[in-house]
DNA sequence: CGACCTTTAAAACGATCGTTTGATTGAAAA
DNA sequence: TTTTCAATCAAACGATCGTTTTAAAGGTCG
């Protein structure tokens, strides 16, 4: 393998090759995006994508790795805590848990337009993935969230949640046409979504079922 | 032009390959699906996709605006009565307007998914179709929203608002993956969207900033 | 019928795709 | 130094892409 750059006397070709696939990936979808582009902008030979990677899919997971282990990583460490102290379980803690990682879990760039992509690609293509690294941290999140909204019937709360992730999805697309993508502009988005997100969850209006 | 098959002895290739299209686009995506995958589907000649639109961009504009326009217009009609009686104006009666047309607009398989699929395209592909299509319709229904909820700042209120379409967004793509596609289920999570939606946007919780 | 025109058909265009091959490099291990 | 092997390189593989071309078909209308 080549993880650490030990031996190769060079600024790590594997970086600069997720670098430019992780940026030609968002600009452009995966599909639309030719491993030519992305050796191009990397300025890398074309056959050390599939060298290093295996295929344009596996490099595809492995730009999607990349960014979302570390955040999935800290929410669910977040969570962890909130959960071992019983009474610091609140809805708040566990939106702050889910969200705030985004704009936490390190100082690098496209990291959220790249999520939001990943969620936007066709699920003929990002299946795999979004099971690997999604599944556990939906589950525990959403587990969590029934604990202290006892009163919602799952059914309902399955709803909710499911707009929260699309309320979330979209936040983290919308970092290109029209808002600024400042890093401060995306923390205000954050709060603004978590104060959102807690409406939603949490109301007790005119619900249509259960 | 081809529009009412009257001289042409065939049922309507235009449609046959709207439908096929329609349908790989949703699977694949716009980028992954070939022209000749549509063809085949269709069961015409390739040619006939160029002959009658123009080109693969042509073809998907086509297939978005025969879903997305009837929608649309019955979106504004809606809103425009609530706008004609003043006092009639209210969120969830402007938040129906939005979301019931999905529902209500004809019987079109793939009605949803489709839209699901147009948004989440990246950008460089389906810029001019948001713009023709949804632009007009956003503009008058986040106006329309503003006038009934006077004390929400204008920069909140659209955070809000994008939190909204980002639930439908996800809301519309999931008819696939894990919740049944069945109309009964689309019509149940419209309902839990509305309710959803207001909740978040009229909260007067510790909005962080304003 | 024969002229006209929309539509369909087969075939090919050049370009680009993901992937593979085989040679070459260069530094660590012997 | 010699051996070794991960890494890079140029080049090509066969396949598929969107689009165009050219011709044939088939209806309408004079």
């Amino acid at each position: 393998m080549s993880k650490s750059a030990s031996h190769t006397g060079n600024a790590d070709t594997r970086e600069k090759i997720l670098d430019a696939a992780e940026t030609l990936f968002i600009e452009h979808g995966f599909a639309a995006t030719s491993l030519r582009a992305i050796a191009a902008q990397a300025e890398v030979n074309l056959a050390a994508t599939n060298y290093h990677f295996g295929s344009k899919m596996g490099l595809l997971s492995a730009v999607c790795h990349r960014t979302i282990e570390p955040i999935n990583t800290l929410r669910l460490s977040k969570l962890k805590v909130l959960e071992e102290s019983e009474d610091s379980l609140t809805i708040r803690g566990i939106l702050e848990s889910l969200f705030m990682p985004l704009i936490e879990s390190g100082p690098r760039q496209n990291l959220t337009a790249i999520m939001g992509r990943i969620y936007s690609e066709p699920e003929s293509i990002t299946k795999p993935i979004m099971e690997t690294e999604f599944s556990e941290v939906a589950m525990r999140f959403q587990a969590a969230l029934a604990k202290v909204l006892p009163d919602i019937p799952q059914d309902v709360l399955r709803w909710r949640f499911h707009f929260m992730i699309g309320s979330m999805i979209h936040l983290l697309q919308f970092q290109s046409p029209l808002i600024a993508p400042s890093p401060a502009q995306l923390t205000l988005g954050i709060h603004e979504l978590i104060e959102y997100s807690i409406a939603g969850l949490t109301h007790h209006g005119v619900t249509p079922d259960a």
